[in-house]
DNA sequence: GCCAACGTTGGC
DNA sequence: GCCAACGTTGGC
């Protein structure tokens, strides 16, 4: 069997909610609460584990990548969607047909915030989508050229 | 708090 | 299937 390529992301989390720090502290976290279908078939279809992943902090005072991750299981239903006491409960999914899937993440490290300016000045990540005017999507495919250059050239040591 | 961008909903 | 209204995201 041919050795699958590894694929990279991008992930944004609400800092206030899951920070890269509740990440190292848990080791691994199930990724709940999406509820765009975009962001679901990435984590249904086509992420697999062992996949890179840039944990970014989103909507806090600096916004930005915090740290590194991985894809560390296949997709399974989110629990939140069938809870009533979560905010993520979606009365509209069926039980025997969730409407919302998720991987689970693995802590790998923290890194030195990389902020915005940082991506939009450095060359070769101008195509990024989390630049993209309006970008709302929560989890978005990274090129290996991108990574590459995000985990050698903008992150000290290793 | 503002507001641009964009996804979703629902009437028709 | 169109599209206006509405809600959410997320940087600033």
């Amino acid at each position: 069997m041919a050795k699958q390529e590894q694929q990279f992301w991008l992930m944004k989390s609400e800092p206030d909610e899951a920070s890269i720090d509740t990440l190292q502290a848990a080791g691994t976290l199930p990724w709940t609460g999406v509820r765009n279908y975009q962001a679901r078939n990435f984590m249904r279809d086509t992420m697999r584990p062992g996949d890179g992943v840039l944990f970014y902090h989103s909507s806090c005072p600096e916004p930005g990548i915090a740290g590194l991750a991985e894809v560390c299981s296949g997709p399974y239903p989110d629990p939140t969607q069938f809870d009533p006491d979560s905010p993520y409960f979606d009365p509209k999914s069926p039980r025997d047909t969730p409407r919302w899937t998720l991987v689970d993440v693995r802590f790998i490290r923290k890194t030195p915030l990389i902020s915005l300016a940082d991506l939009r000045a450095h060359p070769g990540l101008e195509e990024m989508i989390v630049l993209r005017r309006g970008n709302r999507l929560s989890i978005t495919p990274v090129t290996p050229a991108e990574w590459r250059i995000i985990t050698r050239e903008l992150m000290p040591r290793a």
